[in-house]
DNA sequence: CCGGATCCTCGGTGATACTG
DNA sequence: CAGTATCACCGAGGATCCGG
């Protein structure tokens, strides 16, 4: 955050001074996800200007928290998140729950990204209605695929399809809502917003496994 | 945060639109600890420009973060946080608790206040390591004072003196130290950066109780 | 095409002074 | 005490350009 300081010696303060910047927290939600390249982070980031990705990106690399890594044999750069940076996920998923539950109707211009998708499902899993379970679920959005596999209860997510997902879902924003509980899996089938391949007992489970 | 918005249908990007501007989690973190006049505030947050706090609290109030509250009987005006302003206790913990790890030595002219004192004090909890303690610690940092209570394992923090605090702790940036491990309580007391009123093992349990 | 660097504009922040 | 008013400045936003 450069001399932008708050000049309190609080942990609190110092985090907000190295990753309270604009901008700063969507890249480390989008890194949490998986290494990226520059253009990637644009492409998820739509109409964040490119000088200030640079100096988003170099203020972390400052402060330890992103790392620039050269791809062996091709000179193309990969930023990821150093330990540090990774630690910020409890902190990235209580501020993703929290405004999940304030999240209304999508607003004009607004789009999703796969990043902001796997963030919202890592935010709102709740390992206690997960314990024992084993599923794969698919997720598909537009044109972007999520996969959330549950194994005995231990959640990973991915950004690739699965070749042997339990239950495909195919759904919009309609997501919010359902996860939020203000729309049940039946309406959300009988009303064509969510599409699902595979038993739908398993959509019921999905909606306990995650929630807003 | 006005118009400054991210573009994405997102939980986490929703909750940096509504309290990601500068001084705003800062504003927040004092009033998680208590309801606060503006005056208060202010002081809470040296360095904060007052058109900036103005324009802050309207922000939060408009996001339903913050509500003003008129003082019965005297036209004082009191702003305190609504359920969900309070609700963003847990990401705000996390976020101390990421930057308190980075806490190297204070800078120049960095000041200590309060409400950092007790956020930090909720941001390295050990709720396992309190399970079943019951003990009373009153904490002495400049002039400040800070209470920590846990009753059966249940922490309750408050700014006022105890009556009766089982362990007086007085101690300066060298908290930090302590509850990172690299200051033994030991040679805290030793070295004189650390003095109490008390049972030394006391202090003991206060370093396990609280722990970065 | 990727990974930026450069330039310019505009608005928010920071600092100070002022008012009900 | 609780803000409002004013203004300088710097960083965000947006477009374009450049080297590999």
């Amino acid at each position: 955050m450069g001399k932008r300081v708050y000049g309190q010696y609080c942990g609190f303060a110092r985090a907000l001074e190295l990753v309270g910047e604009r901008w700063a927290l969507m890249v480390v939600r989008d890194l949490l996800v998986s290494p990226k390249r520059f253009r990637e982070l644009q492409r998820g980031l739509p109409g964040i200007p490119s000088n200030v990705l640079t100096t988003r990106l170099k203020e972390m690399e400052t402060a330890g928290v992103v790392e620039r890594r050269l791809l062996p044999r091709s000179n193309h750069v990969v930023y990821q998140l150093t330990a540090t940076g990774t630690a910020l996920e409890p902190a990235v998923t209580e501020l993703g729950r929290w405004g999940a539950k304030l999240l209304g109707p999508p607003r004009q211009g607004e789009v999703m990204t796969v990043d902001a998708l796997v963030t919202a499902l890592r935010s709102t899993f709740q390992p206690k209605a997960a314990k024992g379970v084993t599923a794969a679920y698919e997720l598909h959005v537009g044109n972007m695929v999520v996969s959330a596999c549950i194994t005995r209860g231990r959640l990973a997510l991915g950004t690739t399809p699965l070749s042997d997902a339990d239950l495909t879902i195919e759904i919009g924003p309609a997501l919010r809502d359902l996860l939020a509980g203000e729309l049940s899996p039946r309406k959300a089938l009988s009303s064509g917003l969510v599409q699902i391949q595979g038993n739908r007992t398993l959509l019921e489970q999905f909606v306990e496994l995650f929630r807003i």
